[in-house]
DNA sequence: TTTTTTACTTACCGGTGGGTAAGATATCAG
DNA sequence: CTGATATCTTACCCACCGGTAAGTAAAAAA
């Protein structure tokens, strides 16, 4: 809490006219976060197939966890809250697992991703996303643009090498839209 | 340190007696994990195209993630280690992510991975990977093998549907093991 | 038997860190 | 001008937690 008052140049008493508590502190950093991943979703709720609904989601979710309160959504741990705060935040969870899960399952209902178990395929793409802020580092080698392009190709289409067969391959336009 | 040797049915300084501090524990824990980890990489290392590697490799490590030593792993966070700690650790680090990469190298050289950044698939495997103890509960309804089995084709094979062409489909007798 | 080592215990310490009491200064409403 | 409210400070508190001092009991070595 001083560093935190340091860092905004007032004192700690300061700080807690504004806030209740630390975790108070902790949860508006949260919600930040997860108001950025929320109006992504909402962007990407009407844009094609379900594979491409979960591309559009995997692109601007993992542009998300390269910024400052997208790291926050994540590297909240859910042990270190009282009972009440953990209830608000895995609702947020909640929510937008579900809207992965529901992409997925257009998409297997559509055609364009094969019959799969939503939950963990879900689980597999929220995992590798949340796990980016454990090692972007904004002045590394790789750019935001870079990441979400490389994952949202890796986990749509695996890596398995795959001959160059008939009309496959139906991703348009969306080459680099996300430079900034 | 209190509850830790409660849960041993000793007292804290007889924990003392066996370690230096409260980090060594920690590192000691950490070790284990990788210990396991290391393990299944050495088996591994020689079982087919870079491809059935890098499966193999996925299949084992999600495992490993269930397990309690495998999950200190992930749970160790490098900020709160003193530099050396964080040296060791990072080295354990440095070392499974160069052999997943040598194995998406090997497959992208072999024909069975199509080419890609090694270090984004990596990252982006390890991150999905390195997530599962972050959801995963031993009662709960998916079972290790079902998730191994699961993220190893969605990783691999990404969620696309495939029309089936040639004789691509090699992955047999595994219609739908994820009923539940 | 004596000595040493191993395996602990009770009692305590000092720093850290979240949080507060009480007051000062400034702004604003009436 | 008066009183209330917002904004911030200095000085302080105390629970918790990592770690230790000093001593005890039992086993192992001599």
């Amino acid at each position: 809490m001083n560093d935190v008052a340091d860092r905004l140049n007032i004192t700690k008493p300061a700080l807690y006219h504004y806030f209740n508590n630390k975790e108070d502190i902790l949860l508006e950093c949260y919600r930040l976060g997860v108001g950025l991943i929320e109006e992504i979703l909402n962007e990407v709720a009407d844009c094609g197939t379900g594979l491409q609904k979960v591309e559009a989601f995997i692109q601007s979710y993992a542009t998300v966890m390269t910024v400052n309160f997208g790291r926050c959504v994540m590297r909240l741990d859910e042990g270190d809250l009282t009972s009440d705060a953990r209830a608000e935040v895995r609702t947020y969870k909640r929510k937008i697992d579900r809207r992965l899960r529901s992409f997925i399952q257009d998409g297997i209902e559509d055609g364009s991703i094969a019959a799969c178990d939503t939950k963990i395929a879900a689980f597999s793409i929220a995992g590798a996303l949340n796990w980016i802020c454990m090692w972007y580092e904004p002045d590394g080698a790789l750019s935001p643009a870079e990441i979400a392009t490389q994952f949202a190709r890796t986990l749509t289409q695996g890596l398995v090498a795959r001959k160059r067969s008939s009309s496959l391959r139906m991703v348009p336009k969306r080459s680099n839209s996300n430079e900034r």
